[in-house]
RNA sequence: GCGCCCUUAGCUCAAUGGAUAGAGCAUCAGACUUCGAAUCUGAGGGUUGGGGGUUCGAGUCCCUCAGGGCGCACCA
């Protein structure tokens, strides 16, 4: 995927076989990996390395001296002048600084790769099973769905362009008790609507949902589960109420661009015998016994803190074994890594998971839990809190209908999930320079204008030779934040930080747009005016790619 | 009480164990006869919550204290 272009692996290869040469003249053994750091401040290059500093130890010498031994055997390997300048900085930094023709060079594997720039096949095709959202069916999904929603998709999207083969799961919770107090929530609302005087029963999901849930299924059916005795009339509710709900769910997401390849119900898992077939397996092992009346599993004798509740007394299952279920599940169906992306506040839940999997005979580390962290919605400065219980929150609807997809994907990016989100309504909603998803798709529109005028004036078509003549040093700097696109997806992927890519595209934004005030594309001379709109090209085509990623779009006009 | 997450500029947040801790907002001062001003340029603003430790080097790792959030079910 056009590696021999990535600028960072180039100037790697090139300072590790130096390093190479250096270590065998040496007489030493082993590898020692050789890391390039981006430099805070420019005078320190646009690569640096520690390398010196970590020899010196094992040769005993003065780490400058070290470093200085090795910039020599760099400036030998470097036949091709890749580097415009080496040094010997501070303590024993070599400091890295590359010729503008690598730069060109990178900024040309851009426009040759187009949208596959930053790709890789890193991921060989392995096999991922990406679980997020899983909102049970009782309820609209609230802003804070929305975080997981755009975390996962996101890094489902990451995991592809790194060359992963992603599947993207919902798990459906459609049985047990909540499913009961669902079905009669609609049918007390429904009794209500049809003129029985009817209390609402405990546990009662008391949303203003479930009103027009069921203003919605009388005009279908009309009266006449009014006279029906509540055992007849429970398992429509239940069915009607959690179906309708899902459907609004999705129909949530598809809006919101979030997708998913399997919609896994718990009601088959355990039709299907999954769930029995675990807690034998996990009984054949040795792995449960009885206390109580009830049927124990030994997490505690993997790394829980106690042990957890299978089979309860009255024989019924927990919904503990039937998530072990759900996990065999993916194991069983041949995955080499399974994500979860829950909310924190699950965040105990994960130790007696992965007890289960060991417990299983299963590699829990195959298994990788994200905790997305709390939204709080913030709207003129001021902080407000939802609550599920009371049935008084913010949905991910409303979020949508005042912000827009767009500036709701991207501001619930701005952050590491792994933190609590302040997410600022007013400011998502501004159509203006303080809200950085227009800052950035701007970034994109004008782009896409220069290039209208630019055909409108009869200009010839962006050739790749055409960077050749770029030289100036705010072009330069222009290509080395393009350069660093594919290292940062590399790094986002690694880290599993999709929010990495917000920063990035503000910054490459600030950078264009600064080039853009100071500079002209157009009515320079043809030579430099096809060199800028070339650079121009790149440029649109990497915020385009990186918005992408994130599931905001790239308008061509605003 | 135990466990997980967090604490960096007035606010919201960056910083793969590296060199002088950076952006945006807000504040103040400036830039459109030109390819889109949804833009740009500049200024001020910090004991990285406190204290120890590891390291050639700590905002980052370890310990501890303080503060905030979230969990500690035979609920899902």
């Amino acid at each position: 995927m056009g590696h021999e272009l990535d600028v960072r692996m180039m100037t790697g290869t090139l300072v590790r076989s130096a390093v190479r040469t250096k270590l065998d003249e040496w007489g030493i053994e082993g590898d020692y990996p050789v890391l390039l750091e981006f430099p805070r401040q420019e005078g320190h290059g646009d690569y640096s390395t520690n390398i010196a500093m970590q020899l010196a130890r094992q040769l005993k010498r003065n780490p400058r001296e070290v470093a200085a031994d090795l910039l020599s055997a760099i400036r030998d390997h470097d036949t091709g002048g890749w580097f415009r300048d080496l040094g010997v900085a501070g303590p024993g930094f070599i400091n890295l600084f590359l010729s503008d023709s690598a730069w060109r060079a990178v900024t040309a594997a851009v426009l040759v790769e187009r949208e596959r720039f930053g790709s890789s096949e890193e991921g060989r095709g392995r096999k991922i099973l990406l679980e997020f959202v899983s909102a049970n069916p009782t309820g609209p999904l609230h802003v804070g769905h929305g975080r997981g929603a755009a975390v996962g998709d996101a890094l489902g999207r990451l995991l592809e362009f790194a060359g992963y083969d992603v599947t993207r799961e919902y798990y459906v919770n459609d049985v047990g008790n909540q499913m009961d107090n669902l079905g009669r929530s609609l049918l007390a609302r429904y009794l209500q609507l049809c003129g029985t005087p009817t209390e609402l029963p405990e546990n009662c999901y008391k949303g203003e949902y479930m009103i027009e849930l069921a203003e919605t299924f009388r005009a279908e059916v009309g009266d006449r589960y009014a006279a029906m005795s509540e055992d007849e009339a429970l398992p429509v509710f239940r069915r009607e109420a959690s179906g309708r709900i899902l459907e609004g769910i999705a129909a949530d997401l598809e809006r919101f661009r979030v997708s998913f390849d399997n919609w896994f119900s718990e009601g088959i898992l355990h039709a299907g015998g999954l769930v029995d077939d675990s807690v034998r397996e996990l009984r054949d092992r040795g792995e449960l016994y009885e206390s109580e009346g009830a049927l124990f599993f030994r997490s505690s004798a993997h790394g829980d803190e106690k042990d957890r509740v299978l089979v309860r007394a009255d024989g019924r299952t927990t919904y503990f074994a039937a998530d072990v279920a759900y996990h065999r599940d993916k194991y069983r169906r041949g995955f080499d890594v399974m994500f979860d992306l829950w909310g924190a506040d699950h965040h105990g839940y994960a130790p007696r998971l992965r007890a289960s999997m060991e417990g299983l005979g299963e590699d829990p580390s195959r298994l990788e839990i994200l905790l997305i962290q709390f939204v709080s919605l913030l709207r003129d400065g001021e902080k407000f809190q939802m609550s599920t219980r009371s049935g008084v929150f913010t949905t991910l609807r409303e979020v949508l209908d005042e912000v827009g997809t767009d500036a709701a994907r991207f501001f619930y990016l701005r952050r590491s999930h792994n933190t609590d989100l302040e997410f600022d309504l007013t400011l998502a909603k501004t159509h203006s320079s303080d809200n950085p998803v227009y800052y950035i798709q701007y970034v994109h529109a004008r782009i896409c204008s220069i290039f209208r005028e630019a055909v409108a004036r009869g200009l010839p078509k962006v050739e790749v030779t055409s960077l050749d003549l770029l030289s100036h040093p705010d072009e330069i700097a222009v290509m080395k934040k393009i350069a660093r696109f594919p290292d940062m997806i590399a790094e986002t992927v690694r880290q599993r930080e999709p929010h990495r890519i917000t920063f990035y595209l503000q910054d490459l934004a600030q950078t264009f747009h600064g080039f853009y005030n100071q500079h002209r594309f157009l009515g320079e001379t043809p030579e430099r005016t096809a060199g800028r709109l070339a650079l121009a090209d790149a440029v649109r085509i990497v915020v385009s790619t990186g918005l992408s990623l994130i599931g905001v779009t790239a308008p061509e006009q605003m």
